[in-house]
Parts: structure tokens; C-alpha cells; sequence
DNA sequence: ACTTGTGTTGAA
DNA sequence: TCAACACAAGTG
């Protein structure tokens, strides 16, 4: 029942893109009723005696179970995405660190490590990740190849691309002390959610977009349900002395809902931030966001 | 009765 | 760290 194929390859259609696993040979063993030349392996993969596999992970000392699963293949996924929230980029993978890869790291991001292990155990890890790469491909459809700039992040613990929505030129007033960044409304029309006018049923909660220190900064917002990471970058201006900020996103998931805060002229909408990034350190040149240090 | 996951150990 | 193995705890 089990192949004793020292490697064998894969060819996805989900977002895993090729994979290859390498198996690790294995010893025999016969514990087992009958069959046994559970042969090969794949890493933090150990069998079961009914023929189901078990998945587990070592962190900081200590050993973290990650449930059972029918196939080893499917064991050996739930190890990898545990290794990438855990591990640092390092640690060997049982699949090729593709850009579904980089995707997923993103798509961690929403979640602590708990969640993520958790997830993985209760078996809702692997949809919601194909939920979020779902809504993914959909953004990338949506920005039309004119707009689409492709810029590199590298987080402290990821490093990925994503798609520019819009970029705006910082105002005096963006900068000033009313804590809010106006928007042109086209580009909330067209990139946010749709939001009622209606005043009352809306919880305020907070909408968060990551710059290239993976720092958050969240923004007054509405929303059901749902998590959405989004990426701001500062970049030069052309000749001038001048900044842009450069606001790019990605949805994760869907549900969520902005708060635009109230329309003031014909043309704009407005952000109301709440400046939420801790600590940071201290710099000389640029200038300052909403309060924060910008480097230049 | 069968499955899951922890205890434990020896090897890398 | 890591996986092999034994077996107790958990499930229905």
C-alpha cells in the first residue's frame, strides 16, 4: 500500500505552483499489523499505526503537535506552513519556497503563532489560506497593468511583492497635526470597500497597513468582519524636495469594511489615523507622519 | 475499538 | 533537533 519511491514530484493546482518533496529514506520498521515499508518521509511527518500521519514540529525546546492527516503530503504542508510562522525564514521546507510560499507569510502575518497552530489543528488553516490566495489573485486581476508597479518589501520576517493601489502627494496638511490623510475619493471608490452613509450601525474598528518594517499603521475604519493587510510606503519625490506616500494594498480576506470618515468636498475623503506604532527609534532627516518619524 | 498525541530515548 | 517507538489518554 505504501511506495517505496525515493522521490516523487507534484504538480499543483492550487497555489502551491510545482513542488518537489524529497523524501528521506527511512528505516523499516514492522511495529505495525501488516504493510510496512513505510519507506520514505517527509520532515516533522511520523506515521501512525493506522496509516494515518501525524505532523509535528520542535520549537524552542519543546515539541508541537500538529494533528493527524490522512496523507503524508498533507502532514508534511501543515509542518511547512508551521515553520514558516515559527522559524525564521531558515529551516528546511518539504516543499519548495515558491512565491505561494511568500503568500502564505503574508497571509500569517494576520494571525499569531497560536492562531496559526491552531488553525492548522482544527483543519481551518488550509482553506482560509486558499481563501486568502483566492482573494489575492483577485486584487491583481482588478489593478489594470497600467497601474500595476510591482514593488519588493523586505519585512523583518518576510520578504514578498505586492501591487501598487494608488499614490497620493503628501499635503501640508497630511503631515500637519490633524492626524488624517486625505484620500482622493476615486481611489476609495474604486480600492475600498463600499461603505453606507448611515451613521449608527457601524462599530468602529481599525483598518492596518503595513510599511517595509512590517511597523502598523491603523487607520479609523469600519468594518463586519474580517482582516485585510495592507502596505504604505514613503518614496522620493521626482526633482523637488517633495515626498509622496505611496499607499499600496492587498486584501487578505473579505469582510471588512473602511471608514472613510466624512466626505468634504465634491472630490476627497478623508482617513482619520490613529497613529498606532509603538516605539520608534529616533532619526535625523525626513520628516514627520501623523507624529512618526519618517526617514528619507 | 480505534485514534490521537504524549513520554521517552537514542541518534544526528 | 528529530524521529522511532511504546503506550496512555481521548473519542464516540
Amino acid at each position: 500500500m505504501v511506495q517505496d519511491s525515493p522521490s516523487m514530484i507534484l504538480s499543483n493546482d492550487n497555489n502551491y505552483g510545482t513542488i518537489r518533496a524529497t523524501k528521506r529514506a527511512r528505516v523499516l520498521h514492522d511495529h505495525q499489523t501488516f504493510n510496512q515499508h513505510v519507506v520514505a518521509k517527509f520532515k516533522g511527518v511520523v506515521p501512525q499505526n493506522n496509516g494515518h500521519w501525524g505532523a509535528q514540529i520542535y520549537a524552542n525546546h519543546q515539541r508541537i503537535w500538529l494533528g493527524t492527516f490522512k496523507s503524508e503530503i498533507e502532514a508534511a504542508m501543515a509542518y511547512d506552513s508551521a515553520a514558516i510562522k515559527l522559524r525564521n525564514g531558515d529551516s528546511h521546507r518539504n516543499f519548495s519556497w515558491s512565491d505561494s510560499n511568500t503568500q502564505e507569510s503574508i497571509f500569517q502575518n494576520n494571525y499569531s503563532p497560536e492562531d496559526v497552530l491552531n488553525m492548522i489543528r482544527d483543519g481551518s488553516y488550509r482553506p482560509k489560506l486558499a481563501d486568502f490566495l483566492r482573494t489575492q489573485s483577485q486584487i491583481d486581476k482588478i489593478s489594470s497593468p497600467m497601474n500595476q508597479q510591482t514593488r519588493l518589501f523586505h519585512g523583518t520576517d518576510s520578504q514578498f511583492s505586492c501591487v501598487q493601489l494608488f499614490q497620493k502627494e503628501l499635503t501640508p496638511s497630511d503631515v500637519g497635526k490633524l492626524n488624517r490623510l486625505v484620500i482622493p475619493k476615486r481611489f476609495a471608490v474604486k480600492y475600498f470597500p463600499y461603505i453606507s452613509e448611515d451613521v449608527d450601525d457601524h462599530d468602529d474598528l481599525e483598518l492596518v497597513f503595513y510599511d517595509r518594517n512590517m511597523r502598523p499603521w491603523k487607520f479609523s475604519h469600519r468594518a463586519e468582519d474580517g482582516q485585510k493587510l495592507s502596505l504604505i510606503d514613503v518614496v522620493h519625490g521626482n526633482n523637488n524636495g517633495d515626498k509622496s506616500c505611496v499607499v499600496d494594498g492587498d486584501e487578505m480576506q473579505v469582510g471588512l469594511e473602511l471608514k472613510l470618515g466624512q466626505s468634504r468636498g465634491e472630490d476627497e475623503k478623508e482617513l482619520g489615523l490613529e497613529s498606532s506604532s509603538s516605539t520608534h527609534t529616533v532619526e535625523e532627516k525626513g520628516f514627520r507622519l501623523f507624529g512618526v518619524p519618517i526617514n528619507v
